[in-house]
DNA sequence: GGATGCGTAGGAATATTTCCTACAAAATTA
DNA sequence: TAATTTTGTAGGAAATATTCCTACGCATCC
């Protein structure tokens, strides 16, 4: 063995911290060369340590685990970046590779995941578990990069009555506010889904509600 | 040492799990005695190596973490139950403390803060951390300050309610996931629509996804 | 030792959602 | 340009969901 591949944890749990240190170091071919538990520390300490492998939670304290991933992408092009999350959504999953994360497992997942997911990633490869790859399959647009909610695939009423949604209004109420049969406005419904991928207007509205509270800053 | 104190670990997470018992089994007072990763697990592994503490996630994926602690003060009420949770906010660690919980810590917390608490409550005390405790003593000076959203009104099946259906998860989900007929459900969400002055179930689903969204760091 | 709150759930009347079908105008593509 | 697809619009029927009521045993609170 040449060299061991260095890893970088990033987590504010020092609990997970600490497991994942222990589990990582009893491998031959892996050691953890630095922790950190906030975005700035993790750039910095990436900056001076250049690891080979950033492991980083996704739901930091401090400013958003996908902020960092990018920001590793962007001024540490060279390591790989693996993302630990415990949320099980696809929105997650899915942000986390559009920001440039090689990998992304749940914490729920059983434990050598870990370190298989952290050797694919060194290989160069990709690793998404099996629950996100199947759902993600579904969602690949043509090209190959799967895009998380091609909004901009909506007609111009389509994404009117989405953003409606977004803001708490029922089909009926959104039928009455543009003036339209309200079979119109659950034939938009069915377009959306069908274009998003949503099972029913349930999960459209879900996903309407939050998407449209991204978009107000505060 | 006569004997060491037997512990119980209930955490749907496995990387948890053996954290937790990596850093219990290190100490020569304690140890683990069995693991569970659901509810009904948690349950049948405690009626049968009856350990002296059990430390439960409020986050399982199936039923409730606090049902499960009312569950054990019922069927077990020998075994401490110390509650490991990933929300710091108030909301959980009172109802924590009434469902008969002998301590509640947040996993953000340190490490050695588990080990104490363990020791804490099987001394007969009980083990709040200091967050939750200052939290406590302003509500408690500060009496009525109107809440747009008086959440501690709700009743703990309300509330789980209120959180699945900000997780996007529709009645007839719920109703499955809790093992409950559908029309209970609905009769939640009644009582909760009437205690937070919403008008309907779609009202009370937009808050509840802001709401849920705004308790996730992300 | 009633009154109130909680967890649970059934019935009936409405309302919403889903799944189909349809068609003219506009846009895109062959 | 002719053919095809996407949009904007909406109706019908069947399946579901929501609302509003009622109910009942158990806890807890005054």
């Amino acid at each position: 063995m040449t060299q061991k591949t260095k890893i970088l944890l990033v987590d504010d749990h020092p609990l997970v911290r600490e497991w994942l240190a222990n589990l990582i170091n009893e491998e031959t071919d892996l050691e953890v060369c630095g922790q950190a538990g906030t975005s700035q520390e993790a750039l910095a300490v990436a900056t001076s340590l250049t690891p080979d492998c950033a492991v980083v939670d996704l739901s930091l304290e401090s400013g958003s685990g996908l902020e960092l991933v990018k920001d590793i992408k962007a001024q540490l092009p060279s390591v790989k970046t693996l993302v630990l999350s415990m949320h099980d959504e696809m929105l997650y999953a899915e942000r986390a590779m559009r920001a440039g994360a090689a990998g992304y497992i749940m914490k729920r997942e059983a434990t050598g995941k870990i370190l298989d997911a952290i050797r694919a990633v060194m290989a160069g490869g990709l690793f998404y578990s099996a629950a996100v790859n199947e759902q993600l399959a579904q969602k690949v647009v043509q090209g190959g990069t799967a895009n998380p909610m091609p909004l901009e695939e909506l007609s111009d009423r389509e994404l009117e009555v989405f953003n409606l949604l977004g803001q708490g209004l029922s089909a009926r109420q959104i039928s009455e506010k543009m003036n339209l049969s309200f079979k119109t406005v659950h034939a938009y419904c069915s377009r959306i889904c069908e274009k998003l991928n949503f099972a029913g207007i349930n999960e459209l509205t879900f996903h309407a509600i939050r998407w449209h509270k991204d978009q107000q800053p505060q």
